[in-house]
DNA sequence: CGTATCGGATACACGGGTGTATCGAAACGA
DNA sequence: TCGTTTCGATACACCCGTGTATCCGATACG
């Protein structure tokens, strides 16, 4: 059984060798499926025996959750910091920062996405889930509010940063699946970035971020 | 084994039991989960046992298909149909009709996402899915088109009626993301009505079909 | 109405994953 | 360096789901 986690002082070896059955977990669930998971096949491809995952867990459950909560830190830093840095004067500027952190890495997807699901059925992970979704949303919306200060307008069906974030996270999550589909990344980033100029753009043309290459349809 | 499709002749039994498993599978997954659920589980929702299941199906993969396969064809004749009737002169309406059919059943998105993530992981299945979601994208733009034809202009950025229809598509699908972890469909239908109108207005302000009561954030 | 075929139930053997209890060894503190 | 604590490996018993082989009742057809 796990120790309550206050009270273990955490030793340096516990800490890798729970960094590596985090590790292999996102793997093996990418791979195969969070469902159709083993504890064992885990354990197996971070190098270790089920010994080590009693210790360090109760629950594959248990663990997901772990999983979850550190890679969508990490993607948060980074997106925070990729926004943080300049402020994005252009629209094409703030999309393009967003989709090169937002959509990289198509396992990441795979696991989220499936997590959205485990949420989906347990109203408190659910929670957690949103509370997640929020700080994305309200990094999104500063954003967008400090573009509004500087003279960029946003569409009158949209006039709302809250709004506009919200309608921005929708995009992703939509293309997203899309992604998962096709598995094509390249396609799918220069479709979000016409997808968002579109929506946010108040008036008339404007050329989208990196046009071309982007493939409507199926 | 189930016998090979070609060679039996359906009797009203078989059929009848065949469609009673199909309908309990859709409880269990949408419960439990795909990755969770047994065919015991399965056989037990529908009062039978193992043996009728292996008469019908050799996997629970296969029964999913069947499941996935039956249940879509479903939605998209409805989706046509609701389409099909009068054509919509109001973007409005289109919206009203298509949210309509398409964000009734939770149940539904949870297998149905499920199913995604399932094809996201075998490259045929892929293919299947992508099909599924190519008639309904025929339906959307063709529906579309008729509308331009009928005066609506179609914004500058997406002037194409295919590309107008994908990001419908990727708007419905962002949507239902938010749907998942909240369960609330009501917000969802007049959340989508209000982003479709927004994306597709090409000018101006323009009542949503149904404002109000739309929480965005979290 | 009788007979042949089919569909679903029952029984069985098997494999694999789980959780727990125990033990050896590595890491830490003095 | 030594003793103590803790971490992870090993071993065991157990449960659950699977798949197959067999059998009985129902259904269709002549």
């Amino acid at each position: 059984m796990a120790p309550p986690t206050g009270q273990v002082r955490v030793t340096r070896r516990r800490a890798e060798t729970r960094a590596r059955l985090l590790e292999a977990a996102f793997s093996v669930f990418a791979a195969e499926g969070f469902g159709h998971s083993t504890i064992e096949a885990v354990c197996e491809a971070a190098g270790y025996t089920r010994g080590a995952f009693y210790s360090n867990f109760t629950d594959l459950d248990e663990l997901f959750f772990a999983l979850y909560d550190d890679r969508s830190a990490l993607i948060a830093r980074q997106l925070t910091e990729a926004l943080s840095g300049a402020a994005a004067v252009t629209l094409a500027q703030l999309t393009a920062r967003v989709t090169g952190v937002l959509l990289l890495d198509r396992d990441w997807l795979l696991v989220k996405t499936e997590f959205l699901l485990h949420a989906a059925r347990r109203p408190g992970v659910a929670r957690a889930l949103a509370d997640h979704r929020a700080d994305l949303h309200a990094a999104v919306a500063r954003q967008l509010r400090e573009l509004a200060e500087h003279g960029r307008a946003l569409p009158p069906q949209l006039a709302d940063p809250d709004a506009a974030a919200h309608a921005v996270i929708a995009l992703y999550d939509g293309v997203t699946v899309q992604l998962l589909l096709d598995g094509d990344t390249d396609a799918a980033r220069a479709w979000l970035g016409r997808l968002i100029t579109a929506l946010l753009s108040p008036t008339g043309p404007e050329a989208p971020p990196t046009s071309e290459g982007l493939n409507h349809g199926r």
